[in-house]
DNA sequence: CGAATTTGACCCGCGC
DNA sequence: GCGCGGGTCAAATTCG
């Protein structure tokens, strides 16, 4: 709308241009060089152009407008649907899930009825409010038995094609205007500079409720650099030696846009200087670089996961469809040392390994332990091989794979071992390839990889919305270095329309 | 000279 | 209540 507006004030600016210098030749000023008449003219044909350069853009802008505000409408009706629906169900069903039973989806939740019965629990109206506002990460194209294809790009505006507008500011995450939780955000607007900095407006409604919980997204990496660069801009506001490492560890604020909250921990690894330990906590909330999204997503869709008990509990569905090779650990030993804070839940990436598909850890409390993966996997997919210190040292992850690889290791991507309390997420294929919810025992292996790999590519083909995601998940792979790029996008690509 | 970084002081939560 | 440790602030310093 903003831009719309100061497009048209640009070109009023320039109408007026106009009428200056088109009045310009007729003030009858007879000693005016004839070059400097040409050269007015020239002027004047080049603001013709620059003006209708502006009209066109401005009526890409209202179309592109009209868009996001027809999907929020869509969004909102859809939100109200299923929350009547929800409400209904949660009166008529007593259904339970074990205890045990742990599993996440990152950026999506599945809305089958069933799946809703079968992931109640007893909570109570307001973790499910959470869990409906996690729906709104669907694509708003599915229906209530799909498994949809949902995009956790955070702040998403450049690629609308598939009509999901994700970004992840307050407006967006709770799409209700009537919101009461909105309207106490702004009414709380006028506090100091450290509250908006604390606690991110668009986490107060569950800070509200469950104060102490801010998703953390810890990213390991090998990388000579002080840093990695993330396409984000970063302040640093501290650095501290912290116990238990030698290496200080420093502290970054987001300064793409004031009031961001979302901040980041860079510190090596005691054990492996080589090894970066980057932790991102909170969600942007102003549109990133392209080359910023993977990493922005994971923050982003981490921090909707994790503080959103619901999308943890009531994901019987996500259990079942869960394609990223995502762990969830309540071990401690399991924890990452960045994870300094109680009540911390904090998601691990673990890009140290080369050749090595990406790896995810979940730990939803913490101590002070020192990180501690899990055993590797030797069935893990050799597919992609991410790794932030890149030859040409410009800091930007390398990607090493071809998109047949790069589909394996998104979707396909195994692992045949399980600790105690690691709890593999089954990846299940849409169709029935491969299904396993049962979470205390190893999946089976999946169907033949290139039985797989070819269903992929169909799916690929058939399906447009996954096109565009998987277009957007590659270009923030490569990112701006033209085949360097960000690489952690994975977890945040659904591929699981397939 | 403004912006970014450094660094010691301070605050706060937690465990004993 | 006290000490410890993590996180943040803000004045001083450095950098571009």
């Amino acid at each position: 709308m903003e831009v719309a507006l100061g497009r048209s004030d640009h070109e009023s600016r320039v109408k007026e241009e106009k009428t200056t210098e088109s009045g310009g030749p007729d003030h009858g000023d007879e000693d005016h060089p004839k070059q400097e008449i040409d050269i007015e003219v020239e002027e004047l044909e080049s603001a013709k152009t620059e003006m209708g350069e502006a009209r066109e853009e401005n009526q890409r802008l209202k179309q592109c407008l009209d868009r996001v505000m027809k999907d929020y409408r869509t969004l909102e009706m859809k939100f109200k649907d299923v929350f009547q629906k929800e409400t209904k169900h949660q009166s008529a069903t007593t259904c339970s899930e074990p205890d045990d039973l742990v599993s996440l989806s990152l950026g999506r939740v599945i809305c089958s009825n069933d799946n809703n019965n079968n992931a109640r629990t007893n909570d109570d109206d307001h973790q499910k409010s959470k869990a409906l506002k996690a729906l709104l990460w669907k694509d708003n194209n599915g229906d209530d038995e799909e498994e949809d294809l949902a995009l956790g790009l955070a702040c998403k505006f450049e690629t609308s094609k598939s009509g999901s507008i994700t970004n992840n500011s307050p407006n967006i995450t709770n799409p209700s205007p009537t919101n009461s939780s909105d309207q106490e955000r702004v009414n709380n607007e006028s506090k100091a500079l450290k509250t908006s900095r604390d606690s991110y407006s668009g986490e107060d409604e569950v800070s509200q409720h469950n104060p102490p919980k801010r998703a953390r997204v810890c990213v390991r990496a090998r990388c000579d650099a002080p840093t990695m660069n993330d396409g984000c801009q970063w302040r640093k506001y501290g650095q501290k030696i912290s116990k238990g490492n030698p290496c200080p560890r420093a502290y970054y604020r987001c300064t793409v846009a004031p009031s961001c909250p979302v901040k980041k921990q860079v510190q090596r690894c005691a054990e492996d200087m080589s090894v970066l330990v980057a932790t991102y906590e909170g969600i942007h909330n102003h549109p990133l670089p392209l080359s910023a999204t993977a990493m922005a997503s994971t923050t982003s869709a981490a921090a909707s996961m994790l503080l959103s008990p619901s999308s943890l509990s009531s994901s019987t569905a996500a259990a079942t469809t869960a394609t990223t090779p995502l762990y969830f650990s309540n071990n401690p030993s399991s924890l990452s040392s960045s994870s300094s804070l109680p009540s911390h839940p904090t998601i691990t990436l673990d890009l140290t390994t080369n050749s090595a598909a990406s790896r995810f850890f979940m730990t939803s409390s913490s101590s002070s332990s020192n990180y501690n993966p899990p055993p590797r996997s030797s069935s893990f997919r050799s597919s992609a091989s991410l790794n932030f210190s890149s030859p040409n040292n410009n800091n930007f992850l390398s990607y090493n794979s071809n998109n047949r690889n790069l589909f394996s290791s998104m979707n396909l991507a195994r692992s045949t071992t399980m600790d105690n309390n690691i709890y593999r997420l089954p990846y299940v294929q849409k169709n029935s390839v491969i299904n396993n919810p049962t979470h205390h025992h190893p999946p089976p292996q999946p169907a033949a990889l290139p039985d797989s790999i070819a269903a992929a590519t169909k799916a690929i083909a058939a399906d447009p919305k996954f096109q565009s995601a998987l277009a957007v998940a590659l270009s923030s792979f490569i990112g701006s270095t033209g085949g360097s790029g960000i690489g952690s996008s994975s977890q945040i690509y659904r591929v699981d329309s397939i």
